[in-house]
DNA sequence: TTGAAAGCGCTACCAA
DNA sequence: TTGGTAGCGCTTTCAA
């Protein structure tokens, strides 16, 4: 087992001083040609790799991003995180993940992880904003819009303008209460009823679990009802896959006895059975995008812009959609 | 906005020197019950966190995990990341993920991000090992057995014979000839098939990628053929699910047409549809127990154990495999 | 039980 | 262009 090595033993084996070889390595630019080649043979000799731990102390920058999603399993989530390492990768920053499950992070959790140094800053992905250093924690990251986000409301509406021109009149909408997103999908919804000059039944509306098991429990007890809606607007498609999955145990079929629409068009909406009309949300972009602002942020240790970019959304349809 | 909060901060205001906040931070039993109060008192005054970065880089140690995973959204691995998270959070480490894709780290990846403190140690999902420290990369870690597995080759043979017992007799199998594990199932498979006296047939047995997609692909290519297989074993769920979307394509029902037994029971199995006949591996346990292991190494500092260990699977039946 | 002080390995400032 | 050196914030001897 070799013996640690460290910037000292490569100056020595140098001949130079470890300033020169920090030099080296932060700016070669300013090494004499002829002490770079020194300095690179010394290095490649040692086989020397810089301690992150002392880089990270010295310049007070953990290059660390901490990321807090509600579920790792989630496949929209999954798909943002994708595009959330590959750019933080790309500038050099090191994600790691915080699963939050139900409630999110406590400002006082992120301070602790901001001053201790974890992480330089926070990506929160129930809400799709950041906080960018301490700075960032001065509002309250509970209210803050979301830095990037598609028309939730826009997308709602177009769906359920699609439900309605495959005839459908009993449209129900399942979603979760605690997004806002999904707020925005409920308000979008409740709109495009409301202009189609649809009654608007209560008990078609669910608010569940952003998940698999949630989508079921909502579809069993829609199908419960003694007149049950002909169409389901799922908030997202995971309760889709639920919901569907409930319907084919009741012994009905999609889209034949009820139609079914999903939302984010995550990897299962295209090989479910039947697949699923859904709306697409550039997730993996949204993801990158996320981490760009937030390095930006970082890097002009500002708290970030205020405003939020809103991306294209688009109704892809398949087949889990039907006439009356 | 406040000035940086260091230890020094704290030891000025207890009135203590700096060594003994440091101790009451680690050692508290080392420091007078008197002391200890005015420490506490001071630290919550000043709202002090140690700085992360300063006690790994004294100590010398990360406290970080690097996980490769080949692929973050495949459900089964999703499931193994899980049990490492809290495997890992419970005992102090924190995780970083790489997605590997098809290649696997190499040996100078892995060296170079143990030599720079990046990590403490590695967990390589791709085949269930880890390596810890150093030491650990003495051997070479591709061809290190699993730490933790099913036995893959007993798995496969038990559903082969609940195909076969299903009255199946042209019997294909679809698996990943790139993973060890799929290997095992392959050679299960085979040996059951030849200890029932059926005829193996090679078109029958195909090696895909271990994806959606790669279930589709060997699927259509199944179907192309003169005499097609009345049951498909496919080595995991997610091969599963699209070999059926496949067949659904067809127009084929599953199982009435052909049947499909998966492997994993991931969460997507249960909710497929039809629901999926498969072999339930205890992702989330194996994830904790790998990373346990590589903890106890890295703590007793030694590569760790040779010898793998073995946890028990079990067979799920659902609805997707029927008799002929 | 406590404090002084020596680093962990590196960066960046200041002089030369 | 280079080297000396003062820390970054912490842990850990060694003495007191």
């Amino acid at each position: 087992m070799k013996k640690h090595t460290s910037i000292n033993e490569v100056a020595l084996v140098a001949g130079v001083s470890i300033a020169t070889v920090s030099r080296y390595i932060n700016t070669p630019d300013q090494v004499a040609r002829e002490t770079q080649l020194k300095v690179e043979s010394a290095i490649r000799q040692t086989g020397y790799t810089p301690n992150t731990l002392a880089q990270k102390l010295r310049r007070g920058r953990s290059h660390h991003i901490l990321v807090a999603v509600p579920s790792v399993g989630d496949p929209f989530f999954s798909a943002v995180m994708r595009g959330v390492r590959g750019a933080a990768r790309r500038r050099g920053y090191t994600v790691f993940i915080r699963e939050t499950r139900q409630e999110a992070l406590t400002i006082d959790e992120m301070r602790a992880v901001l001053d201790s140094k974890q992480a330089d800053g926070i990506v929160l992905l129930n809400n799709m904003t950041f906080v960018a250093g301490k700075q960032g924690l001065s509002a309250d990251p509970r209210r803050r819009p979301a830095a990037i986000h598609i028309d939730n409301v826009a997308a709602a509406v177009t769906m359920t303008y699609f439900l309605v021109e495959h005839g459908h009149q009993r449209i129900a909408m399942i979603y979760s209460g605690r997004k806002p997103s999904f707020l925005d999908r409920e308000r979008g919804y409740r709109e495009a009823m409301r202009s189609a000059g649809l009654q608007m039944v209560e008990e078609y509306i669910i608010d569940a679990e952003n998940s698999v098991e949630g989508g079921r429990d909502a579809a069993r007890s829609l199908l419960c009802l003694e007149t049950r809606p002909t169409a389901v607007f799922c908030g997202s498609d995971e309760i889709a896959i639920g919901c569907m999955h409930e319907i084919h145990d009741a012994g009905l079929r999609v889209p034949g006895d009820i139609s079914v629409a999903g939302f984010d068009d995550t990897r299962y909406a295209a090989v479910s059975n039947p697949p699923l009309t859904t709306i697409r949300q550039p997730a993996e972009q949204m993801g990158a995008s996320l981490v760009q602002k937030l390095c930006l942020a970082l890097e002009e240790d500002s708290p970030g812009s205020e405003a939020g970019e809103v991306v294209p959304h688009k109704l892809v349809i398949r087949a889990s959609v039907g006439r009356v």
